[in-house]
DNA sequence: ATGGCTTCATAGTGAAGA
């Protein structure tokens, strides 16, 4: 089972690229943020054609979650119970036995922003309800942009970035924390190319010179960490016409 | 150099992203 998660920064910008993307990986299972699309303009038919089913949270111009399916997705459940947000950051259902859980955690902006106090409270609420969450599915994927570098090897300047948000400590505690459920990084179970990371600034010709941060992430209970063969970063499409910043992330299960 | 791009909502610019 290949199972994916791409921030597109605008489905609609990069339908063909996700198109393109579905036909040459043939993943079971992919997770996209940033659709910035109400549920009516989702592409649902073009991707039908392509193969693939899709359950969708969407609004105007921001955020916006979907995980699109070569099965079919039960269950779904939309955003967290614990904690009403207008914002469309969180879709989960349950595909092939298996609990995807698409999460667009907020940016924060900068850590004095009322922004970073809300990507604090909301990392907190997602926490609580992974508790329960992983009690009931305990075959469980969270699967998303995280905004969060866990650590200093995820960002190609960790000096300059140092207490920046992205990276700041309570950032990462919040991070650590979601492991201590027993969720683990499936990226970090296999040896990795130095200076990998997921998501590059569209300025400074950042993409070429590698000026990049880890922040997309796939994290697997304890069950599916067991049996995960493979986690990597697709860094192709970020090279294509109008690319999103952020690169696909992938992980292969067997079994 | 606190910008640099890109997208979206707009019909000039401005917000937001990370």
């Amino acid at each position: 089972m290949r199972i994916a998660t791409w921030n597109v920064n605008s489905l609609k910008v990069r339908l063909p690229h996700v198109l393109d993307w579905l036909a040459v990986n043939q993943p079971d299972v992919l997770c996209l943020q940033e659709t910035k699309q109400e549920d009516s303009q989702f592409p649902l038919v073009a991707l039908q054609q392509a193969g693939y089913q899709a359950v969708f949270s969407g609004q105007k111009t921001y955020n916006g979650v979907a995980i699109i399916s070569k099965t079919g997705a039960t269950d779904v459940g939309y955003g967290l119970p614990n904690f009403p947000d207008e914002q469309k950051r969180l879709i989960a259902a349950t595909v092939l036995g298996v609990r995807m859980v698409c999460v667009y955690v907020p940016n924060g902006q900068s850590v004095d922003s009322d922004k970073y106090r809300y990507k604090l409270a909301w990392l907190d609420a997602l926490r609580e309800w992974l508790k329960e969450e992983l009690v009931r599915y305990p075959e469980l994927a969270l699967l998303g942009d995280y905004n969060i570098a866990p650590e200093d090897r995820d960002v190609y300047d960790s000096q300059a970035w140092a207490g920046n948000v992205l990276v700041s400590a309570p950032e990462r505690a919040a991070f650590h924390a979601l492991e201590q459920l027993g969720l683990r990084d499936s990226f970090r179970l296999f040896e990795q190319p130095e200076k990998s990371y997921s998501w590059w600034d569209y300025r400074m010709l950042a993409f070429r010179r590698n000026m990049g941060l880890r922040i997309d992430h796939i994290l697997f209970s304890a069950p599916l960490a067991r049996v995960c063969t493979g986690c990597s970063i697709d860094r192709a499409p970020r090279k294509l016409e109008r690319p999103s910043d952020h690169a696909p992330v992938t992980a292969e299960l067997v079994g």
